[in-house]
DNA sequence: TCTGGGGTCCTAGGACCC
DNA sequence: TCTGGGGTCCTAGGACCC
């Protein structure tokens, strides 16, 4: 059955971190910048950097020693997520006064399906206009892919950088795509490279030329959906509310050094445990599951989690089955990092929105629920939680961001 | 002198139910 | 006196992405 046909871009953000500061100290351009954590907490990883650092041979995920070793006047720059933060909202902005069919896929990049506001050969001229206005208005560079589906567009999008738009259609899937290895494609990473190989598959060209079937074995289920792929077959909607649907809220930390007392490990697993229902009351969500992840000194993951019949979104239930699960787990070897999430998440709303006013009161009644809504009532008034308003759904969506706004920040910074 | 922190999706085995 | 098959939930682990 055919694809119905569609105009979508993939915007993608060049170098986002480090074209933030760069946009909010210009002193900063076409100098060798680079966003990193602090080298002397063993975060020290190049997070992202500008193109003047990558002509050194800068790359993300390069430990900063390493990249300071390769371009010695690397300027390197503690993030700031606020302002990353606060740009994202703005280009996000900017994309909707065109079209709400607009899917943030991370903070720096998200899909537009503009089919109902142009035809083909408007296409580009719009992608012209949105790439312009987010210069002039944000400072900020981007790349944007043209296509008829959300995975070619990925792989336009990253084919010019920076400021490049990109058209890719489907017939020119055999001579742009397929000479190119298969590790460059959107969902193959090493290990899938390596199974790929032993199977005799370098190319895109040679996965497209296998049968599905082939594919299927050698890979499964992925192997069906990259065989598709390569062959420009993609028929996923652009779905503007799944950034709303999130699946789980957890954080984790490296440690400083491989950690082997219970005693210190006990406050990391407190202060992760008060990050998470910090950040779950703050978007408002209730999870079902804790989930509690352990990295040992060599590298070695592991995880337990457990699930609950009444909802978890208070600190001290947190804190008390991160700790359990931790002590369950824990085999007593030097730990590197540690990790709280809670998961299995459902907005209050979705709770109570089903509910009569009287099942409303009912409930109520009941020990974790009457105290969840209490604490709501609190924030957002007694009339939006019985509505069932969708919370979170309501911030942040449609306020309008601009330079000056960028620049009213950095003003209060200083 | 290696490898951050935020996520999503998939797989696979076992429990449990009909 | 022998044990099907489908469906769902739970849990652990892995691959991948930015």
């Amino acid at each position: 059955m055919a694809e119905k046909s569609r105009i979508l871009f993939h915007l993608d953000m060049n170098s986002f971190f480090a074209s933030v500061e760069q946009a909010y100290n210009p002193e900063l351009k076409g100098k060798p910048v680079a966003v990193a954590g602090n080298p002397k907490e063993r975060k020290g990883i190049i997070i992202t950097c500008s193109y003047e650092a990558r002509a050194y041979g800068v790359y993300t995920t390069m430990p900063v020693w390493e990249a300071k070793r390769k371009c010695p006047s690397l300027l390197l720059i503690q993030p700031t997520f606020e302002r990353y933060r606060i740009a994202s909202q703005a280009m996000f902005a900017i994309l909707r006064e065109y079209t709400n069919l607009v899917e943030p896929v991370s903070i720096d990049e998200g899909y537009v399906d503009v089919s109902d506001i142009v035809t083909g050969s408007d296409a580009v001229t719009l992608a012209e206009t949105i790439q312009k206005r987010i210069l002039r208005e944000l400072d900020l560079p981007c790349s944007i892919g043209i296509a008829p589906n959300k995975f070619l567009a990925k792989m336009a999008s990253r084919m010019k950088k920076p400021m490049g738009i990109t058209i890719l259609r489907r017939r020119d899937v055999p001579h742009v795509l397929w000479p190119l290895e298969v590790g460059e494609m959107h969902g193959v990473g090493d290990k899938t490279a390596e199974k790929l190989k032993e199977a005799g598959i370098l190319k895109i060209r040679d996965l497209a030329k296998m049968t599905e079937n082939q594919a299927i074995e050698t890979l499964g289920k992925h192997g069906e959906k990259l065989w598709k792929r390569a062959h420009g077959m993609d028929a996923r909607p652009v779905d503007p509310d799944s950034v709303f649907e999130r699946k789980s809220v957890g954080n984790s930390m490296t440690l400083s050094y491989d950690e082997t007392s219970k005693k210190e490990l006990m406050k990391h697993i407190e202060k992760l445990s008060k990050k998470v229902a910090s950040r779950l009351k703050e978007k408002g969500y209730v999870g079902y599951t804790v989930h509690v992840q352990i990295r040992y000194y060599d590298w070695q993951n592991r995880s337990k989690s457990r699930s609950f019949k009444e909802p978890i979104y208070r600190l001290e239930d947190i804190e008390r089955y991160a700790k359990k699960l931790f002590s369950e787990l824990w085999n007593g070897e030097p730990v590197r990092l540690v990790g709280v999430t809670v998961q299995q998440l459902k907005e209050p709303g979705e709770i109570t929105e089903q509910l009569t006013f009287d099942s409303y009161q009912q409930v109520a009644k009941e020990e974790p629920v009457r105290a969840l809504i209490q604490d709501l009532q609190k924030k957002f008034g007694e009339t939006s939680i019985r509505k069932g308003v969708r919370l979170s759904k309501n911030e942040g969506s449609t306020s309008s961001f601009s330079k000056d706004f960028l620049n009213d920040h950095k003003r209060k910074e200083d």
